[in-house]
RNA sequence: GGCCCGUUCGUCUAUCGGCUAGGACGCCAGGUUUUCAUCCUGGUAAGAGGGGUUCGAUUCCCCUACGGGCUACCA
């Protein structure tokens, strides 16, 4: 059985890259009915931003994605921390330290600094590997006898793991094929760092392999530290996962990972639902875009079905989600898409949900009596694009104009307006119904020898201050004929 | 700089050696709507460049260019 994990820091809200990784690993778990993990990748305790863990747990949840083992939920092969994890890491490494595969470094990190510092001056990257460890402070260099005691001594360290100096690692990863890595090329990562604490590359392989992670769906910025988990793997001697690392989503020009800067200028968000950390953010959530939509476009962002359908919800996708079909090349993000499948997606959601929706993001509709604000936002919601158009589809049905729009009454023509807008509000108090108001206007004008068209627009714009919104007949019936009478007395004193 | 990954319409993508290069968003035009939008129909627009391999390359290989990622005791 397939069992996947998403594996994010706690740094700070999710992001809609990380959301994407999410996705993937979801719906790949649960094509197979497989398992979804959530592991917390705490370890960095400096970078660790409060509310983080549960902003994820939430966003995930608001898009539909729950996790079958996490930090909250539980499970057998816990806990979900990795900070909980420590004495499993202080277990594993000693495997390492006793096999030769990894060793003790006492290099301070100014001493390390300064080494970079140097070869930056000559215009080289400097790297801890089998080049040089041999002339760095560690127990490779030292012996024994000074190495344990400096170790007694309770010396600061670090455990670094021995890469090979002459190997071809071969990777493979699912989605780009093979690859082959020359590890005299890779440096002595740290795998210990010297407050005791795992780093990402050691934390995560032990993880994967103790939870048993049959597959490893990750971002893209993972490939160049592949060959070094292929060789923790084979170090301990474990069964690898198989890889799949997933294109980046850009900015919408192309230039660099997407970024909160880049949603600033572009205006939209780029995180799922608001933030309430230090910074107060925008979700996408808060701009009445849908968990439906958003899900819907991060999926097309670098995977596609066969048959070239678009419009999806979460179940059908997992219905239809193929790993093979994932691509390989970046895709930009793109706002315009996003509101597309959006609407796609309002317009197949019934007019309770979104007026529960639309009260919750606009303080004015939160005024408006519910049963009423349900049927009118039915009569609109296919035309809106998110939650929030809904206002401005609606508004004319509940509040007067306060100003009609210039193009408009440049439309409507000059001569005749004074007599047709009496006889609308004359037709106000003769009809009985909104049908009979409407037969009405144009029998009157039939007589008058005043165009159809010409009433009905007039009327148009006294309703809605413009030349917009669902059908006349809709709109009288919708506010009644008292309201558009005194519409159209208001109209009246302003012409 | 070094290493790695990528490159099909403006954007997301299809094509797994035979292509008049398909679909979607956007944009434009027409129709429906006595308005606007929705909706429908049509149009616009692409294989980065150069070498190979092949009867035939968008597809396979190499080089170049461009873009991106990584290069931390961050993940």
């Amino acid at each position: 059985m397939r069992r996947v994990r998403f594996a994010p820091s706690p740094t700070g809200p999710l992001h809609v890259g990380g959301l994407r990784t999410a996705l993937f690993n979801y719906l790949f778990a649960k094509n197979s009915g497989g398992d979804f993990i959530l592991r917390i990748e705490d370890t960095d305790k400096k970078r660790e931003v409060p509310g983080a863990e549960q902003y994820i747990i939430d966003a995930l949840a608001w898009c539909g994605i729950t996790a079958d083992e996490g930090p909250k939920k539980g499970g057998k092969l816990g806990p979900y921390r990795q900070s909980e994890r420590n004495y499993l890491y202080k277990e594993k490494i000693k495997i390492l330290v006793d096999s030769g595969r990894a060793y003790y470094a006492f290099d301070s990190e100014e001493e390390l600094s300064l080494c970079r510092e140097d070869s930056e001056k000559k215009g080289e990257t400097f790297m801890y590997n089998w080049k040089n460890r041999k002339s760095l402070k560690n127990s490779l260099s030292l012996d024994k006898e000074s190495v344990e005691k400096l170790l007694e001594k309770g010396e600061k360290h670090v455990i670094r793991f021995l890469s090979p100096e002459n190997q071809k690692v071969k990777t493979v990863d699912i989605i780009r094929g093979e690859s082959v890595i020359d590890s005299s090329l890779l440096d002595d990562k740290i795998l210990i760092k010297a407050n005791g604490t795992p780093t990402y590359h050691f934390a995560n392989v032990v993880d994967d392999h103790l939870m048993k992670i049959t597959h490893v769906i990750r971002g893209e910025e993972w490939l160049p530290s592949l060959a070094l988990h292929v060789l923790l793997y084979e170090a301990f001697g474990w069964e690898k996962p198989i890889f799949a690392h997933l294109p980046l989503i850009l900015n919408p020009n192309g230039k660099g990972k997407l970024s909160k800067r880049s949603g600033e200028k572009g205006g939209f968000p780029v995180f799922p639902i608001n933030w309430s950390g230090d910074t107060k953010l925008n979700g996408f959530r808060e701009v009445g875009i849908l968990p439906e939509g958003l899900v819907n476009y991060l999926a097309t962002l670098g995977w596609s079905t066969k048959e070239g359908l678009e419009v999806l919800t979460l179940h059908k996708l997992t219905e239809l989600f193929l790993l093979e079909n994932v691509v390989s090349s970046a895709a930009n993000f793109d706002f315009e898409k996003l509101k597309w499948y959006n609407h796609k997606h309002i317009q197949t959601t019934d007019g309770y949900k979104l007026t529960e929706l639309l009260k919750d993001l606009n303080k004015n509709a939160g005024e408006i009596v519910k049963e009423k604000l349900v049927d009118a936002i039915t009569l609109v919601k296919e035309r809106a694009n998110t939650v929030c158009d809904l206002w401005g589809l609606v508004s004319y049905l509940f509040f007067d104009p306060t100003n009609y729009d210039e193009k408009s009454l440049k439309k409507i023509s000059k001569h005749g307006l004074e007599k047709i807008v009496s006889e609308i509000i004359s037709q106000c108090k003769k009809s009985k119904s909104a049908s009979g108001f409407v037969e009405g206007l144009k029998s009157w004008g039939d007589g008058a020898g005043i165009g159809a068209g010409q009433i009905m627009m007039t009327t148009r714009v006294i309703l809605t201050g413009g030349l917009t919104g669902v059908g006349v007949h809709e709109i009288v019936s919708f506010i009644g004929l008292e309201s558009v009478g005194r519409r159209a007395e208001k109209f009246g004193d302003r012409i």
